[in-house]
DNA sequence: CCTACCGATCGGTAGG
DNA sequence: CCTACCGATCGGTAGG
């Protein structure tokens, strides 16, 4: 199957890109990864960008996806349970595949101008999903009341950092992991006593 | 004076090292922003890894220092001014000197396997600071109970994000970012009202 | 700090 | 998917 040696080198050069960066990563090591010659690599893919274009791409589909279920099923709820559902999406599509979403967090700036503004503009959209419910949140008296936008930085900067620290089968599950990241996140807007 | 030459020389590649990345910064791009030679480099440094190191290496002592301040500061006060104290120091570090920060949070990996594994060593060190306040504010019952290892990361990762997005001369000064992560970051720890 | 240069490696192509 | 190969660029050295 054509796609699934695709989805091969895409596994294999996010976590490579995740280890080393996209710059620090040559085509040739990707293609050690499959056991291939490096100039085999472009009977399957028309450039390195081309690959860490479809990674990016793959991963912000997941990141989007993740936050329309989340808010669909918390339509209605009170807005802390929806930026509990919002974290919790956003945890998950982080732990499901730590490549695919390191490479998404943090070598977007490597891909070509118009690509790279491609997914800026997916970017900005997706964070601004966050500002809302913030903002809503705030004006509501639920939050305490704080910049959206500073508030949502801080918020996803400190979910996204699990890319760089996590490892599949390490001591934290990804459910424990969520748990708790689920509640600093609430606490952090919001005043009151939450839980325990 | 040569000192000046150098510090002109990590300045520049500070900069260069966060927008493109170590690996994606040669050496001539270096000498470009000093309008030198690439060659003419090597009169100031032993070498690319010199350059990088040389900027972790002062980094760390940055936050270090910073860190040493804050709790000399707070010294027998309530864990959540401590804590509030450690925050603001980690930011004023930050903002001070972006480029430099930058680099020291993620282009450490970088390195030679030596010098990755001292600055590892002093990480680790920094980060045990984090987790041991955590830990006492915990046990205090001033803070949620939380795994300190997990809230020092949510935490530490947070506030590290200002690097991606920060720009000197910004809509939002040193002062407001502070002032706001340091309510946010006390918030996601301690249960009750804190501020507003 | 410059010119001239080094071997190694880069992303990628041609032609099977 | 391979062999053979391309021009460009890499970090770095020699010798002023």
């Amino acid at each position: 199957m054509v796609e699934t040696r695709r989805r091969q080198i895409e596994d294999v050069a996010s976590s490579l890109f995740r280890e080393h960066g996209y710059a620090g990563t040559s085509v040739r090591d990707i293609a050690r990864g499959l056991a291939i010659q490096g100039a085999s690599l472009y009977a399957h893919v028309a450039s390195k960008e081309d690959v860490l274009w479809a990674i990016v791409r793959r991963a912000a589909d997941r990141f989007e996806s993740a936050a329309d279920e989340a808010q669909q099923e918390t339509f209605g709820r009170p807005v802390g349970e929806r930026l509990e559902a919002l974290v919790r999406g956003h945890v998950g599509v982080l732990t499901d595949d730590v490549g695919q979403a390191s490479v998404f967090v943090r070598e977007w700036r490597s891909l070509s101008p118009e690509h790279r503004a491609r997914i800026g503009a997916r970017r900005d959209a997706y964070e601004n999903r966050w500002r809302r419910l913030i903002a809503e949140g705030s004006e509501a008296g639920v939050f305490v009341p704080a910049d959206p936008a500073l508030a949502a930085a801080y918020l996803l900067t400190a979910l996204n950092g699990i890319v760089t620290w996590y490892r599949p089968g390490g001591p934290l599950s990804p459910r424990a992991i969520s748990a708790e990241y689920v509640n600093l996140s609430h606490r952090a807007l919001a005043p009151g006593r939450i839980d325990d």
